[in-house]
DNA sequence: AGGATGAATATTGTATACAATTAACTCAAA
DNA sequence: TTTGAGTTAATTGTATACAATATTCATCCT
């Protein structure tokens, strides 16, 4: 197991809402489970605190990031910022190959909802918003638009109003249809409006996270 | 000296072209240098390496990033699709403090070109554009702003077509002129002007970069 | 009881030793 | 001279030992 490949499983351990944000991340406690010495879970670590995904202060060690509501609040406005523009963009570029690929997306995410994979369901839906921007042919941005879904996902993890239900793509059948039809404008009113929606479906006073078992969570 | 800060003069020092893209960072000679242990070297580079500052390849090393001409190309389109709507941003919100320190950054610059010292002229200029998205109070894409103007530049410093010349400031205080008068529309064509004149500045076919003593680079 | 104090423990920070890999060099053969 | 194999040196990768710091817990005093 080398370092990317550990920070890659904590990654998705995260994202899967599996370990909750707040929970600590001990050094020997994650080396004891993945068989690694604390040098590598301190590199992986590291490579996530850089992604925002982890906290670490100095002298008291790593924990899964919690995202303040003020961190929420300028997540989602930096996407309102970005991502309508490139919705806008990918619309004048799509491909039939790009709406194949996004159709297929929906169609995942519809399948995860029915099996009650609420993490599958999420991740889907968020490779849906860097597709996009993928398909806009904005390497750089859409690797941008990359981070600040993963930091999404942690904000919903955080703060969705009602857990138990399951986003609705809705939004996503609607961006499809105007991206198929080279409709820039709309494509872009539509992606503003969707994420303007999932903002204010989050209740910013929320707290909960209960910390949960690290050994079990991350298997082994 | 802490990783932070070795990584922080190690950015100085590439930001100030005193060493050259393509320039091998050996670990035990920042430690002998630096007086830290490969501990802390390691830490930093892979900090710099995230900020694609460094480039390290495994079981080979670290070395200054040296952008490809496709890189340069991916990093100009990035800003000409996000700069330009920041700056509209900040045209609506600018406050009298906010322009006052622009000026500033344009005095200041202008000042450092008049003493030669290009470096420093270099990273005002981008100080400039940085300060332009905080304006628009977008803190997290000021970060990605920023992160985009430190890569701008090392791609200056590869491609720039006239090494002697020193980047004229009228397009800043076009910029300026127009966030005073809190035109918008006006802000976004000008930063559209100003990125693509840069980008359209660079020789994407030079190559040199010349590798430099570190001791002496990094002094010590 | 409540709070302060200080050892004992737990945890992170740094340096270093050793292993693994790559780069450099030597020297023989064509 | 050039090429290649084999050896040596240089460099990076990983584990671990020890130091520094933070946390916990028992104890004592008011």
């Amino acid at each position: 197991m080398t370092a990317a490949s550990l920070a890659q499983d904590l990654s998705a351990a995260i994202h899967a809402h599996r370990i909750s944000p707040g929970t600590k991340l001990r050094e020997d406690e994650l080396s004891d489970i993945y068989s690694v010495s604390r040098t590598i879970v301190r590199s992986a670590l590291q490579a996530l605190a850089h992604q925002k995904l982890v906290d670490i202060k100095r002298n008291r060690g790593a924990s899964v990031a919690s995202p303040t509501p003020r961190d929420a609040h300028d997540v989602f406005e930096a996407r309102i910022m970005i991502e309508p523009q490139m919705a806008q963009a990918a619309a004048q570029k799509a491909m039939p190959d790009d709406i194949a690929i996004l159709r297929q997306h929906i169609a995942d995410e519809h399948a995860a909802v029915l099996a009650g994979d609420r993490g599958q369901a999420l991740a889907l839906s968020g490779q849906f918003h860097v597709e996009i921007a993928r398909m806009a042919d904005q390497s750089i941005i859409a690797e941008f638009v990359r981070s600040l879904v993963e930091r999404s996902s942690l904000i919903i993890a955080l703060y969705w109003r009602k857990p138990s239900t399951l986003c609705e793509s809705d939004a996503h059948h609607a961006l499809l249809a105007a991206l198929a039809s080279h409709d820039g404008p709309a494509t872009h009113k539509l992606m503003t409006q969707h994420l303007t929606d999932l903002h204010s479906s989050l209740d910013l006073h929320m707290q909960g996270s209960e910390i949960v078992n690290l050994k079990d969570a991350l298997r082994r």
